[in-house]
DNA sequence: TATGAATGAGGGTTCATTCAT
DNA sequence: TATGAATGAACCCTCATTCAT
């Protein structure tokens, strides 16, 4: 079952979800097409439940990494570095997470885009807090935190593992990035590690 | 002709390469499926067609917006502004010019990301001459400019020509929101209009 | 038009009735597939044309060389000599001739076989005169008849003009081939030419 | 399967390869179209499979009448009852077997041809050792084997199990005349059988 | 007489899904 | 839980034929 969802994530990504054949994903697991049906009961289902799985374990994700933290300096500081590591990490899964909702039931897709926006909620509630603690001044935290989401998200479009940069030096950068367009020095972004 | 590619982008849009059928693109256009047959060769060519023909009228629309234009700060003011505004009056366009490239035959995938390659070096060139000239100075021209692309491209995946923000108020924001990121003080933005 | 029959031939020969395309046809002949019908009302009447003509040229050109003989010997190596002579020099028009009968319409399929079968009859004849006239005595005229024609046409499946044998050297081969089945010796067959 | 072949023989037989629709040829087995391909992977497959069978089986029975016999007047005598009978016994076969050859792939065209090809060289070896032997003296070994195969094969273009004349009447017909037109005195082909 | 766009039936092939074993 | 043959709907594409120009 675990296999089958793997290779699903290969597939979606190579794919997509109409152009996936059941009978190669079966070939990818060893089975025939018609063993799949024993874990799954439509083509349709593994797509929810890959992106299910993905968007439980990204909140988890975030949940583990913010945890604790109050500071919302530093808790955007961590936003940014635990959503470039996340998602360079996992390019296949966060490139079908956007690309194949258009393949989802309208039902499944009002789910998963409910998680979805719960996750950018998390970063504009940090924007919101550092406005109201004073630590910048951002003049639409909804807009901003799109574009910050758009950026960094962009990165795992062109991120090369063994590419001229390594993660943590574009996470530097991002930060960077990010921290100049809050109207934040640089220098302020020095956390603990 | 025109007709089935204004067809053939809503259906794209709305379903993707693989899920549209011809039958029903044909019928959008009023004609019969085997019809189509004497516009295209193959399913597989319109959408090329499709995707070709956004990427020229995107690098015409930039050169256009970028013409006589010497001072990076305003050439930057200008492509970001021009970036949101065609991005956002082409959604459409903008989304299966990212979704259905995985849909094209390895030939035609590698003709249309040439030409995606050559729009982001536009932005790229202008970071790279403010450096020179001293506007900002920004450490990673590529990353920025990719970073900097991402952002504003993320707005069509939300924006909403009836919603909260108009056009101009998105196009402000999102300027200030990049000015600040490389650096500059939104004020060196305000240009002749 | 001729050179609608001309290319017709050429296209029967080498795909067959069912895989000719009308496209292609006229192609060949420089005019749009639509032009065609201002020559024929449909595919068949093509096919039925061409056939029926070959025919004809057939029993004309039989009737040619027979004219005024008598003597079945004399008139049987005539025969072989006239089959082989046009059948190597129409081998498409041969080829086609057996192998498009089956594309016929029922009602232009018994023309065209009623037509074979006249000629097929020339030769019983023939054999039938010389068993009369005690040139040769054949057990079975129309068992013998199939044969020979079968043996003379096979000729075309293999002959290459520029092969190892001339066309007049096959003739002789052929002549003696059947001679002697008759029970004829050779030298019986030495005619006028 | 092996229902398959059977009634793609027929099929083929009555309508010829580009004609024979699978759908048909499914109802005929009594399966929906799409189930054909449990067994093959395109029509072409069908085709080469059902000629690839013919030509094997062929060649078999051949040998199988052939096998130890040495004196080429015997050769002779059997290459001529076997060829009637499988063809006689195999009409539609052998009609595919000659009509279709057209319809193959290249390489599947070449692959058939070699077979045919083969068969044909087991008359040509016979005719030369019977020259060798002194059994006969026949000029040209080459052109004489295929006019004999033509005059053979012809046989079934004709044949009718309830016409006038009994399978081994046709055999007997046919041997006199072979032997006849190699020159041989029809008494020299009573054999054990 | 020629064009070329349109038709419409249908053909080969694919594939999610089912089900008896 | 696995197989693999069967289903059946549908999809892309072809092509003889028509017809307004």
């Amino acid at each position: 079952m675990e296999a089958i969802r793997r290779a699903g994530i290969k597939r979606l990504y190579k794919q997509g979800f109409e152009a996936m054949k059941l009978r190669d994903l079966a070939d990818d697991v060893g089975i025939q097409a018609g063993s799949l049906y024993n874990y799954i009961r439509q083509k349709q289902d593994l797509l929810f439940m890959i992106l299910s799985d993905i968007m439980e374990r990204l909140h988890e994700g975030l949940s583990a990494e913010l945890e604790g933290i109050e500071d919302p300096v530093e808790e955007l500081r961590r936003f940014i570095a635990f959503h470039i590591r996340w998602h360079t990490a996992r390019k296949e899964e966060v490139f079908i997470g956007n690309m194949e909702l258009r393949s989802l039931t309208p039902a499944n897709y009002r789910k998963i885009i409910a998680e979805r926006t719960k996750y950018e909620h998390r970063l504009r509630s940090i924007i919101e807090e550092g406005n109201k603690a004073g630590a910048w001044s951002v003049r639409d935290p909804q807009v901003t935190s799109y574009a910050t989401i758009a950026a960094l998200t962009g990165v795992c479009t062109w991120y090369n593992p063994r590419g001229r940069l390594s993660q943590s030096e574009l996470i530097d950068l991002h930060i960077e990035y990010v921290f100049h367009s809050f109207g934040l020095d640089i220098s302020d972004a020095s956390g603990p590690d």
